[in-house]
DNA sequence: TTATTGTTTGACTATGTTGTCAAACACTCT
DNA sequence: AGAGTGTTTGACAACATAGTCAAACAATAA
């Protein structure tokens, strides 16, 4: 589909991508915006800089430039799960992993966004795809149910449903970048210095996560 | 625009709502699942159960509806923060705020995911809306913010950013609502019981941020 | 009953969006 | 240069959607 190449390498546009691939972060950006139906291939293609017909050239139908984009946001909001298992204390492990995921997300927002979109407009290949990946490697949350299991066997954590924690970790990871706007509009450091308020929030949430609000003693281990 | 009257009261469609009111409860949902552009008149209709061109008879234009639709999701979307103040301990305070934030996010779902929706869309209305509520009432989730800072100040509870609280909170409550399938998918009681399995978010949220994960003696006052 | 008013319906028009195509273009190889 | 290949472009066709309209309908009041 390109053999064609010139000297320096690949026929980069304007951004260092090729035309394909381009169009390809054009549509995984407006479909995550606007949801399937939403979005118009025009607006994709003013997005990637190209003229309409070359989506046409390159992905058919906007069917199936929707399936190539969704499957690989879905493949990663899975990934967003893996972090780096750690074996010492839960504390370490839940730091770890609130870090690791909140980057995660940061870096595939569009991923997070597209998830939501398909979740409100109810579409069944979500429904597909969570079932086939549940068949296959089991809940992508996994790992941390279990380390949350043994944190509360080992007598390190309080007892608590983990896939209720598991959840309102998710939930104030994904939330935030999902509202974005609302969320630079209510808090000024959100809008003037973006990586300090994430470096912020992750600490917030491990705090309140970890030792709740309610006053402790010198408990610090 | 509704003069009409019979013998029993309103001219009441299939759902005891008159047309008008049946076209705008169709298409708060359509719009709050689709978003603006992909919403379609036809599907309000379907879900209305009425003809397309009375869409056009009740409210002229497709951005007319929209707007009249968004005025009041974002009403909504306001009043479920007004929670009860609490004099007492914060800790009530909170559980009170949980609890009926998470009942009024159930009952006006559509408002919650309008908003996820616009700002995902990017919309600039949004901000408008924020900005004209900002100016005239001050931020909405203002008497929460003030009632961390007292709690702060008492001693009850750990020094905390109060907007990365409020964040965390919110997050914690509209994310599940907004990710319904797939969260249905992930536990079976959310999806066989949903209202004991809410009572169950609301209890460990509260714990969870309260008193956090980690272990401690007897502190439960 | 008939006139009046408001509502509903089906047919229609105008516009927007997707998808197709052939011609123009750029680049490589011989 | 000229043939061959893949890419880009503009014009177009087919379809979907928004919006209009006049006629049919229902209810009420004179």
């Amino acid at each position: 589909m390109s053999t064609q190449v010139n000297e320096s390498e690949v026929p980069t546009g304007s951004d260092g991508l090729d035309t394909e691939a381009r169009i390809f972060e054009a549509a995984l950006k407006v479909f995550a915006r606007k949801g399937k139906d939403g979005a118009r291939l025009q607006e994709i293609a003013d997005e990637a800089g190209i003229h309409r017909p070359l989506l046409h050239y390159y992905f058919r139908t906007k069917q199936q430039l929707y399936e190539a984009v969704a499957e690989r946001l879905f493949t990663e909001f899975l990934m967003s799960f893996d972090a780096p298992a750690e074996g010492g204390r839960f504390a370490d492990t839940l730091r770890a992993f609130i870090g690791h995921y909140m980057d995660s997300v940061r870096k595939h927002r569009h991923a997070a966004m597209w998830m939501v979109a398909e979740n409100m407009a109810g579409s069944p290949i979500l429904g597909e795809m969570l079932a086939r990946a549940f068949a296959t490697e089991g809940s992508p949350q996994r790992a941390m149910v279990e380390a949350v299991e043994r944190a509360v066997q080992s007598g390190e954590i309080q007892p608590v449903n983990p896939r209720q924690l598991m959840l309102t970790v998710v939930s104030a990871c994904v939330f935030p970048f999902v509202t974005l706007p609302t969320v630079r509009m209510m808090n000024p450091l959100a809008a003037e210095d973006f990586d300090a308020y994430l470096e912020e929030r992750k600490a917030h949430l491990f705090e309140v996560v970890y030792h709740g609000l309610a006053s402790r003693e010198v408990s610090h281990a």
